[in-house]
DNA sequence: TTGAAAGCGCTAACAT
DNA sequence: ATGTTAGCGCTTTCAA
């Protein structure tokens, strides 16, 4: 690896003038000389170490990002996005950590983050307090978290980037009963997080605008494990079961996520029950796994793209302090995509052919 | 930040003092004098900088990781098991990076990497040519790479990890055999590379063995879209579709992959076939969204945290090059997971119900 | 228009 | 047992 000096000899200048064309300032020299240096550089492959320029300006190029793991679709179709917009515009390369829900992996992460000078982190956490993110903020990150929103009272350092889960909860559960159902489920998981409640409560309002706040319940397939592949579709196919096996249950559910809505549909399967035939299923996500199911799943699709956006520009691009007002960006879901996995509820619950039709999208 | 002159300030010491407690040097100094470091290090907070130390030592515990495309789920599962490995057993962080099946981005990857000065790399290449591996290999980096064969002839600088793709095809294709089925197919995408070759050797083999081999055919359903997010699974439905218009069709096919096979029983279905009714299907890869399909995929399971621990133990500890020819390291399948998209042929073709039962493995 | 030199935070000889 | 010091490769005043 040739360095800046070797450049410099060979080019028969300083290293400062080297330096100067690295940096783009190219007016303060004559033509001659900047070409003398291109050709310098050219000739030996040079590549000048980020490490140095780092240790001199206290920049790097790198982005962090922390999710709960890998192994779920939607964090890795968001970790793709993010990774495209921050090398694409802006030069950045992405630094991926798995926390598996455990805090001291997470702090374990924004030290490290630290120690390499990484100023700069995306944060997607499943834990429920946020404390260890305003740690990092405090102490000096640049932090954009997911999917929560700042607590309110407290002064937040972190911008929240997040859909509107109340709305595709609500939107989700409309398109239920505009089916026709009436005993209405949401299925989630144990425990309870703000964009879970907020999805509960989107359910909520839905069923309760219909007259049907009586019937409609939460159920939860149990806590997640933590270190497991499919861990959410688990759980779903965990309940799937048990509903199967239940005297009494909902015709319409809508699930948590994509991931639980395929384990729930599979569970569902598992107890000899048939979607839509017995049971309608909706999911809130938009994967693209969920068009191959069968039946394909019916779902609100998120815009994963432009939060993934929103999320690289505000993590390179902060607020000044002064705009602490708006650093919530909440965004609305991009519509419903209509599938298979929804039919009119029937005592008889008569099985649907499932015939290709293109997807559907409504604004 | 404080730096390693504060924790020898406060603790009245020499900054070579702190950097011996630092690396572990401990034996040099009196306890009293380690008891003082120490308690300046947490006093302070103090956590030495990467950046300096690498500056310095020409190392980084950072592990580059080129994937073509995080949204495909068999990749994002390797990339969490190269995760866990690389961090709990050598504390060593990832950088990701998406090729997309662009030679330019790989490039790239591996130039930044260089650029911060990061020594090792994993390499999960869609790429026919092997160029810019080697050139890495050959500018000083550790490299591994996936599923890939050294060129017979060529010495190469890298080591190669695979599963064993003929045996693994062949066992699925065994499997339809052995269940009676005589018109066979190998689903891939268009493009030939080193592990789709060997895959379409082994279902060759298998299907000559059995003296099936004048039917047995290789079809594929168009070249893959380089930046779609489903991107082999919509080939596979392409091609589902197709093979249900057909006249002539197979009654058993062996995908290139699960993603591939979720993809054909979607276009099977899509064109009015019923799996297994009408065809059966063997998947390789064994992701675990496989058992959530409906009916739930036969597949033949792939070594997949096996294969990444030994990836990151190379790249951790490269071989010296006197062993240049161990440096390929083939993973027989785990085995075959017999679940439910395969039944035996039948002119009628029954449906089959899906009684939920517990996955088999064979070894 | 160009160069000299200080210093970012750390490590590791080499003193003492 | 502890301290002094010379860099690692770069950026950036400040001088010439």
């Amino acid at each position: 690896m040739s360095t800046i000096q070797d450049v410099a000899r060979q080019a028969g200048v300083s290293v400062s003038t080297v330096s100067n064309v690295l940096n783009g300032r190219t007016d303060r020299m004559r033509p001659e000389t900047l070409a003398r240096v291109e050709a310098a550089i050219g000739a030996l492959g040079f590549r000048p170490s980020k490490i140095a320029r780092q240790l001199k300006t206290g920049q790097t190029p790198l982005l962090g990002l922390l999710v709960p793991s890998l192994a779920n679709p939607m964090y890795s179709f968001i970790a793709r996005e993010i990774e495209t917009v921050a090398q694409e515009r802006f030069g950045y390369r992405l630094l991926i950590g798995s926390a598996y829900r455990d805090p001291a992996k997470e702090a374990a992460f924004f030290d490290d983050l630290m120690a390499h000078g990484m100023r700069r982190v995306i944060v997607i956490s499943a834990l429920a307090d946020e404390q260890h993110v305003e740690a990092a903020a405090a102490r000096g990150m640049v932090v954009v978290s997911y999917d929560r929103r700042a607590t309110p009272g407290q002064p937040s350092q972190v911008c929240h980037v997040m859909p509107d889960n109340f709305e595709a909860a609500r939107l989700a559960t409309q398109h239920l009963i505009d089916c026709g159902h009436t005993r209405l489920a949401f299925a989630t998981v144990a425990g309870l997080t703000l964009s879970r409640s907020a999805k509960i409560a989107g359910f909520r309002a839905a069923a309760e605008a219909a007259g049907l706040g009586a019937s409609a319940q939460v159920v939860d397939g149990g806590p997640l494990d933590e270190y497991g592949d499919s861990v959410i579709a688990e759980v779903g196919r965990t309940l799937g079961a048990r509903m199967a096996a239940a005297t009494e249950r909902p015709s319409g559910i809508v699930a948590l996520n994509d991931l639980m809505a395929l384990g729930l549909m599979a569970g569902l399967r598992d107890g000899g029950l048939r979607v839509p035939g017995d049971v309608s299923i909706v999911g809130i996500d938009g994967l693209f796994l969920s068009a191959l199911a069968n039946p394909p799943l019916t779902t609100v699709q998120l815009p994963v793209r432009e939060m993934a956006r929103a999320m690289v520009e505000r993590v390179m691009n902060p607020l000044p302090d002064a705009d602490i007002d708006e650093r919530d960006i909440v965004f609305a879901p991009a519509g419903l995509i209509e599938r298979e996995s929804v039919a009119p509820p029937g005592p008889a619950g008569e099985a649907r052919t499932h015939e290709s039709e293109p997807d559907k999208v409504e604004p």
